[in-house]
DNA sequence: ACGTGTTACTGACACGTGTTAGTCCGAGTA
DNA sequence: TACTCGGACTAACACGTGTCAGTAACACGT
């Protein structure tokens, strides 16, 4: 037979008090004066019953949740979907612990239509809402802006002042290029990480193009070929690349899992990679420690972007005003082998 | 000035019906008779209101929360923290989706006491649990599945009948190790994943040495070293591998990221795998793909994991009875380069 | 005329909590 | 003595829903 849950009503009866002061001793409310006896004889009885008050009922009484959501579209971005998730939701799980908010994680499925975390938000489960990969199409989310929903954006949105948190891509693919530009290459080459209709990819390719004109180098459209995503799309690249009159002593490749196709080309084909030709990756993920010789690469700061995030979201939940609406965080150049600089 | 969010109240006005008529026709109870006029007025009523039934008063009526949370521990173990968890999540959010249930994420830092996640279930903030890595200490998890509350455990716990799901560590081991039986190899090293206190470890152990017993060779306690979670444990390893007279012809490496660190090392040395020694690993992380060469490795079901805890845990809240108390998923042998087996 | 059954709907309670507006009582003050 | 004040506590409402028991209207068979 299972026992009925013990209710505040419960450890009223038990310490002798009525159930308003089994609520202000609990909530340790203050301004509010509670004789010392009785405060011990509400939480003792408290103890003694084992007493967790009902989350459902708070909810409803003080109209909040204290949860968030992490709505996580899942494109076909692998290295995205794999090796950006556990730091992003570490780094959000540590924010919304440190203010009391639990985590809800609500991936989004290709076969599901684009308004499914909508209920989410309108049905109250969740406080706010971070968005991975926001499309610019959707209407639903400018809706819930509008209402003044708290929403955070995990990437970007141009045109809107949804409060969004995305590393600096151009800066982070020009840090790439300025390093091989510094030791000495002057023919660079580019494979993006996606098609162009990602705004990551589009910013990618400019901070290679800014480090060029910086350095006083034209842009050569043909030096700049596309991935997509996976390995395969990487050996495509970089057979293009190669088949060039002359080859680029360099390439910076805008993804680590393209690279991981490019340099498997560039062995199978004999070429030694820094000597015959250097490379440089983006996303610093793990395998890029591992592969012989170790991928120099940009690292995102994952961990950081999540917390960012979550700090920001429940920033606004408690209405308090964000300084910048769009935040951009810095990444890091981790120098390895496969640029070729002096390695200790 | 922000409008006070519609209730069922509203729509029931607006419909010109009661409240338990909107109930009723939003929730399309079985065995009821609604007209379809007034059916169509109710429903277009809420449409118009932009109506969405509030979460936590649902909740509180039904005392269900249609959540199940995944309890997660920040152990030492560094694959399990980051490879594993975005295929286990999925697993997990696919089968809860399939139900009808959320997912709640909670890790569980070191700083952080180990009955935090009682909270999660005594307050009624989950239906269920999933736990990841559970301790055999642990009472407050005992207690709960004593007071009937649903658990399932990723993950073992010898002695007890809380229902589980794991990998057979043992199969995936002898796998591993027949695979480099069958390649002719007589001399066969192990080095663990982790110190022997955890299961997993001694069970994979178990494995290499059923596998060899199964051949005819004696277990022979001085070709065993033991990994500690990293890639420095694994170099540490495999040169006290290589100290032996004679040094053994093959390597099962119960752990990717430790192999990682045996095969630099062999490299290191001038070594060639699998030419000069044959390497296979354990748990397919990413890295293992694109290593030179490809890492030959036991391949875990992180999706299938993920899948059989949550649907299990939801037929647990049903109250529907399992079959099976304790359940292994099968391994599966991925065989690339480091093992010296013909590739095409 | 009368009981029976069915259809279509509603009133009222329950869920367990936070919180506001009080009440009671004794001490302090003019 | 009368009046005020604050300390210690409580009664009662509100949150928004699901659901059970009940009712009015009407059809039908005898």
């Amino acid at each position: 037979m299972a026992r009925r849950r013990p209710t505040s009503h419960d450890v009223a009866k038990l310490a002798g008090v009525s159930r308003t002061t089994v609520s202000l001793v609990l909530n340790d409310v203050p301004g509010v004066n509670i004789s010392p006896e009785t405060r011990q004889r509400v939480l003792e009885a408290a103890r003694q019953l084992n007493y967790y008050p009902n989350a459902a009922a708070r909810r409803l009484v003080s109209g909040q949740t204290h949860t968030i959501a992490l709505v996580w579209h899942r494109g076909p971005d692998r290295t995205y979907r794999d090796a950006f998730l556990p730091g992003l939701l570490q780094g959000i799980t540590r924010a919304a612990r440190h203010y009391g908010y639990h985590v809800l994680f609500r991936p989004i499925d290709p076969d599901e239509s684009d308004d499914c975390y909508v209920e989410l938000a309108r049905g109250r489960h969740t406080d706010g809402l971070i968005l991975s990969g926001p499309r610019s199409d959707d209407t639903h989310l400018l809706d819930l802006h509008r209402d003044g929903f708290p929403l955070v954006l995990h990437g970007q949105l141009p045109g809107t002042d949804i409060p969004s948190v995305d590393i600096d891509n151009v800066r982070g693919a020009a840090l790439a290029v300025e390093h091989l530009l510094k030791l000495g290459h002057r023919r660079i080459g580019m494979i993006t990480n996606a098609p162009l209709i990602y705004t990551a990819s589009r910013q990618r390719l400019e901070g290679y193009r800014q480090a060029l004109t910086q350095a006083g180098i034209p842009y050569d459209e043909a030096l700049v070929r596309y991935g997509n995503f996976d390995e395969e799309s990487g050996q495509q690249a970089i057979e293009a690349l190669l088949a060039l009159d002359p080859p680029p002593t360099a390439v910076f490749v805008a993804s680590d899992m393209v690279a991981m196709g490019a340099m498997r080309t560039l062995r199978d084909r004999g070429l030694r990679v820094p000597d015959d030709i250097a490379i440089v990756g983006f996303d610093d993920i793990t395998a890029a420690r591992f592969i012989v010789p170790a991928l120099t690469t940009v690292r995102v700061p994952t961990f950081g972007l999540g917390w960012t995030a979550a700090e920001r979201l429940i920033r606004l939940i408690h209405r308090d005003t964000l300084q910048e609406t769009h935040v951009l965080l810095e990444t890091e150049l981790v120098v390895r082998e496969s640029c070729g600089a002096a390695v200790p």
